[in-house]
Formats: C-alpha cells, sequence, structure tokens
DNA sequence: TCAGAATGGTTACATATAGTAACCTGATAT
DNA sequence: ATATCAGGTTACTATATGTAACCATTCTGA
C-alpha cells in the first residue's frame, strides 16, 4: 500500500546535484569568492589560494569560463597580464557560496 | 603601494572550501535531502537516487554518519532492515540545500 | 649586464576519488 | 525451487586531483 509519501526519484542528478556540480568542485567556490571586489589576475590567485596548484586553479578558471561564471582578459601583452572576473551568472553564485560560508563557520567545519 | 584594497590569503582550504567539501562530494547533497521528510532505508535511496550505484551511496552514508550528519539505524534483523536518519545538524544543511536547489533551478543549470 | 623574480601558464607523473557490474548471505513471496 | 528483496561487498576501470619541475618572456636591482 503506499501512503501520503511522496516518492521523489531521480534519474540522473537532480537540480542539487547539477548545482554542487557547477560550484562544488575543488576550489570552484573559493575562486569565485575571490573574484567577488573586483577582477583577479592569475598569479595573484595562486598565492591567494594556498593549498591549489597553479594546474588545479588554471583548470577551474577555463571551467568556469566555459559556464560563463568568469570572463578572462588580457589587459596586455608585453608584459603579458590577465585578469579573470564575474560575469553576472558568476555573481549570482555569491549568494549561495555566502550562505555556504556562514554555515562552515557556524558550525565550525573541518576537514 | 598598497591600496585599499583588502589582500585575503587563504592559506589552505577555507570555510567555503571546508564546507563544500561536507556536503558537495558527489551525491552528497541529494542523499542528505532525500533525507529530509525522515528516515529512508537503504535500498530505497539507491531506487530514488538513480545514476548513483550501491557503492557510492554506501560509501557516501558512511561518511554522512562519520560527519554526524545522519543516523544508521537497525530496526530489524531477520529480515534485515536499516533505517538512514538526519541529525540536527544534518537537518542543518538542507537550508544550505534549498539555496543550491533555488539557484540551480532558476538558472536552469545542466550539467 | 647579468642574476633573480615575476608574468601566465604547461608537462609528466602519482595518488585519490568515482563509477560499473557482478557477487554474497539470508529471508520472504510465488 | 526459483525469484526477489534486504543491505551491502568485491574487483576492476576511469576520471579527478595533487606535486613539482619546467618554459619563454619581461622587468628589477646591484
Amino acid at each position: 500500500m503506499n501512503t501520503k509519501q511522496e516518492i521523489q526519484i531521480c534519474s540522473g542528478p537532480c537540480s542539487i546535484e547539477r548545482g554542487m556540480r557547477m560550484i562544488g568542485s575543488k576550489w570552484t567556490g573559493s575562486i569565485l569568492f575571490h573574484l567577488k571586489d573586483g577582477p583577479v589576475r592569475f598569479n595573484e590567485l595562486t598565492r591567494q589560494l594556498g593549498g591549489a596548484s597553479k594546474k588545479m586553479i588554471d583548470q577551474r578558471l577555463k571551467e568556469l569560463e566555459k559556464n560563463d561564471m568568469i570572463t578572462r582578459t588580457v589587459i596586455s601583452d608585453r608584459p603579458i597580464a590577465v585578469q579573470y572576473d564575474l560575469t553576472d551568472f558568476g555573481r549570482s553564485a555569491l549568494g549561495v557560496l555566502k550562505i555556504v560560508k556562514n554555515w562552515s563557520e557556524k558550525h565550525d567545519i573541518q576537514l
């Protein structure tokens, strides 16, 4: 007999899962958050995100760009300089990240 | 010269990162969300989460239990029956997940 | 003017995490 | 007796992440 209980069957990743995959990959949230006050350059990000390698940061930046969450702009060749900035969509994720941050801090989440 | 800009240096994963690692691993959010209306049994979860293998679900459930987000209760041997339920801490994550869900749906996030 | 540091990455390699499918013991249902 | 359900486990593969060294170019200071 089935009761009032609604049975939710997710065939494939549901919206939570998809959202998480967009902003929950390792370092992705941190990178977005570090861009919140304006454009940041590649090496500055690598300095700010102690623990993440250049390779990871590079990889995440490329994904984020592909997902239209950030833009990459060459602000000068010779000497080469590149900056990364949030798109409106990227900015829309900051609200989510802030909630995660608050929750994490409130409960003193450790590794 | 350094300007007013505050430079945030994260040595190691910051709170966003730590929070994400607690609820952002693959399937973790989905599992928590599926427990929101009360205890659910193992195979029911595997049925509900199409796309995730038993092994993954088992692994995630064990992690969640270790992190005090869920409890595992054997409700009967012979025939064996087990149920998983949210702890208060686990329940506290639902708010975050709801925000992720809303954001994901609003922007129609795809894989 | 020459060494050293910074720019934005790439490369090769090693480990960790995730995914698939088959299998297992025991119980009930046909 | 056979099939299906319970709650997993196992062996194996594939993908993701991590580490460290390297690169070409340009600027910086002694």
